[in-house]
DNA sequence: TTACGTGCAAACGTTTTGCACAAAC
DNA sequence: GTTTGTGCAAAACGTTTGCACGTAA
């Protein structure tokens, strides 16, 4: 239940919230706060682009939902919180979660004294339409 | 000289512009354009904040230097044109190059259907200041 | 002399903030 | 009844644009 995911953060459950919630819980993706704007008017369930901001901020450090940057340098939220890598359609833009085992990625960084926490590998290419495309 | 590498881009070689390939060629690392234009000020060569960017802009399209995306989103360039990976630091927020051979990185994506044409890795943790510091 | 570049000021899109009001607890 | 959240309108931010003027070729 979403109103019990909120208050189990100590957050209020408010119509606002709620509508966020279950549009997260809708989708799989990773969209930009203007689409998510965009979805919720759609959906004729509104809120006010203030809101909207503070509760993605708010989600994020609740982590509730994953603050993400995108190629073009555009925040993204996504669900998915599992470590995971990205393909980039470098075409169309499109964007997919994968999960790829890897292989021991030690760079000579360890060499120069630094302590390498977290690898992150992303796949640039072209998607299977865009390539039937071409 | 830098005055024939603005014309062999077919470039005219205006003040603004020679005081911003002395900046790249003298340093080393990621700028932001504000950390370009105050650089740029600090040393008595200022240059207004639109031909700035319209010179950033100018330079990465003629592949005089690279745009790329911070881990907070903001825009930097760098001069380093080679393939290379960054070492982050997730506390001061350093960033390194470094050489990395990569190994025979494949996703599984090649069994859904993409061609991946490019892999990119970035390294986060701590540089060695930072872990001295703790 | 003519095309290109500069730089101001204004516009832009996105994100944040101040604050009065409303809703949740 | 108190705290927390909402939403407007305004501000802030980084970046882009229109345009008259300057300058390189």
């Amino acid at each position: 239940m979403l109103q019990h995911l909120l208050e189990d953060h100590g957050l209020r459950a408010t119509q606002p919230r709620l509508r966020l919630l279950e549009f997260f819980a809708g989708t799989r993706g990773h969209f930009t706060p203007e689409e998510i704007f965009g979805h919720l008017r759609a959906q004729g369930q509104p809120i006010s682009i203030a809101t909207l901001y503070q509760n993605l901020r708010t989600f994020s450090e609740h982590g509730l939902v994953k603050e993400m940057i995108g190629q073009e340098g555009e925040v993204r939220y996504d669900t998915n919180m599992e470590p995971h890598s990205h393909m980039v359609c470098v075409r169309c833009g499109r964007l997919t979660d994968i999960h790829v085992e890897l292989p021991d990625l030690r760079p000579p960084a360890q060499g120069h004294g630094w302590l390498i926490m977290q690898t992150r590998v992303d796949f640039h290419g072209l998607c299977p339409e865009c390539q039937a495309r071409a």
